[in-house]
RNA sequence: CGGGGCGUAAUAUAGUGGUAGUAUAUAUGCUUUGGGAGCAUACAGUCCGAGUUCGAUUCUCGGCGCCCCGACCA
């Protein structure tokens, strides 16, 4: 891409009111647009990002066999009323439309997943399996805030997976649960990021979250160094003790809850009458696990998380491109630009879409300082300078180190 | 939802009961070009409604919006 042709502008500044950190920069980045009050653009840039993330997750999951759908966000009362949580649900967002018929803005999928399975699950045969979706979910958060980590759009996987006794979903989850390790892992919060016994809300007893360390968390939880596992705060007074090795050390840390695993077991597929023929040709009631993970706060809490004071540092793996071709001088300087265009297509040519390549006329101290801001892993300078010695200057975002490199060289930055 | 704060140009800010100023950004011209270049000119603003007043951006009331703390949060 040509950053001449970017619709987005980077800004010195961003607007007063958004303090936390991710929103800040994101949007002066030129990532995401703020609409309202928890309701974000995702622009080209921060677009680009949101689909690394979910190609890293879909990846994952379709290996351990999820099954990519996609359902609707406009859900009839009628499903909501079945489990109760068209009134009890305080976060639901209602739409009446001209017939006067309600609907609810989707908020999770559980009331849609379960009558949808059962038009096609009959027999112990079907099981088990998992679905999931990546979409847009609505809660009406009392107090939307922290940018784009509580929103009241925003972008989840959710998958749930269906199984004929209780011992099959135990085996699943665990395959989810290492399948997360591996996915944040990948999404260079694998450091930061511990399993996490927590409360099970409304569903169950227990469930297991994933938190991602940093101050902005709005979470607390405590960590056991040995076991790179955590309690959250809410059931520390019950579970005293670290559930892998029972030791009672542990570290007090803010963190951000970026994924959720729980055992539903008959919670919906009881309401909606979800059955299988077992063997013997007897009815019982599917067993279910459910498992979210949501990409748009795994965006916010890199941002936040992978930040330095001149902006962005984004993990390669997630990151809107991997290189940043920087022309100085390029406008007015034929050899400068044609070297660069001469570099732009050999990358293009061998790892695809993965430059942006600034031909802006602006002054080096400008571009430098976009691309700080914007993250991208490494910047190449061309240059008067550069064409002299025939290489191509090579920095490092997170490191800040600089290296002289042939075009041959440049390919040990491809992965 | 309770408490608090804030709404002036695209952005950040100053100021005032009587003509609203600065910086950045943008446009044009000239000069510049390895860490947010310089000069000149131009464009551009008081959240909405009511009240008080000769006159309200300023004071009062109401609304709307945004942020923060708390409660809430699959």
């Amino acid at each position: 891409m040509r950053q001449s042709r970017f619709f987005t502008k980077t800004r010195k500044e961003a607007p007063k009111d958004e303090v936390s950190n991710n929103a800040s920069l994101l949007i002066r980045g030129g990532f995401i647009d703020k609409l309202q009050a928890g309701v974000y653009s995702y622009l080209p840039l921060g677009f680009r990002v949101l689909k690394k993330i979910e190609n890293i997750i879909r990846e994952e999951l379709n290996k351990v066999g999820g099954q990519e759908l996609l359902m609707p966000a406009l859900q009839p009362k009628e499903n909501w009323q079945k489990t109760g949580r068209w009134d009890s649900l305080d976060v639901l967002y209602k739409v009446t439309d001209l017939s006067g018929r309600e609907n609810a803005l989707g908020p999770t999928h559980e009331e849609i997943v379960v009558p949808l399975v059962g038009n096609f699950l009959n027999s112990y045969k079907d099981l088990p399996f998992s679905v999931y979706q990546f979409q847009t979910k609505f809660r009406m958060e009392a107090r939307a805030k922290s940018g784009i980590l509580r929103g009241r759009e925003f972008v989840m996987k959710d998958m749930y997976s269906f199984h004929a006794n209780e011992d099959d979903l135990k085996l699943f989850y665990q395959v989810v649960w290492d399948t997360y390790v591996k996915i944040f892992d990948r999404l260079g919060l694998g450091k930061l990021t511990y399993p996490t016994f927590a409360s099970g809300g409304s569903f169950s007893k227990y469930s297991h979250e994933f938190q991602t360390v940093t101050p902005a968390g709005e979470d607390t939880i405590y960590i056991c160094d040995d076991c790179k596992v955590a309690i959250n705060k809410e059931i520390i007074e019950e579970q005293k003790v670290c559930p892998k090795c029972s030791g009672q050390k542990f570290r007090e840390e803010k963190s951000i809850e970026v994924g959720n695993i729980f055992e539903l077991k008959t919670k919906f597929s009881a309401p909606f009458g979800l059955t299988y023929k077992d063997e013997s040709g007897n009815s019982k009631e599917v067993i279910m696990g459910c498992y979210g993970l949501g990409p748009s706060r795994v965006m916010g809490t890199i941002a936040e998380v992978f930040a330095d004071k001149n902006g962005l540092v984004w993990p390669a793996n997630v990151a809107p491109y991997r290189f940043h071709l920087i022309e100085l001088d390029g406008s007015s300087n034929d050899d400068v630009r044609n070297e660069a265009l001469k570099t732009y297509d050999a990358i293009r040519k061998d790892i695809g879409d993965e430059v942006l390549f600034d031909d802006r006329d602006l002054s080096a101290g400008a571009k430098f300082a976009d691309s700080d801001l914007m993250g991208i892993p490494y910047r190449i300078v061309i240059s008067k300078k550069t064409l002299d010695s025939k290489m191509l200057e090579v920095k490092d975002r997170k490191t800040g180190k600089i290296e002289m490199v042939s075009m041959e060289d440049l390919k040990k930055y491809y992965d």
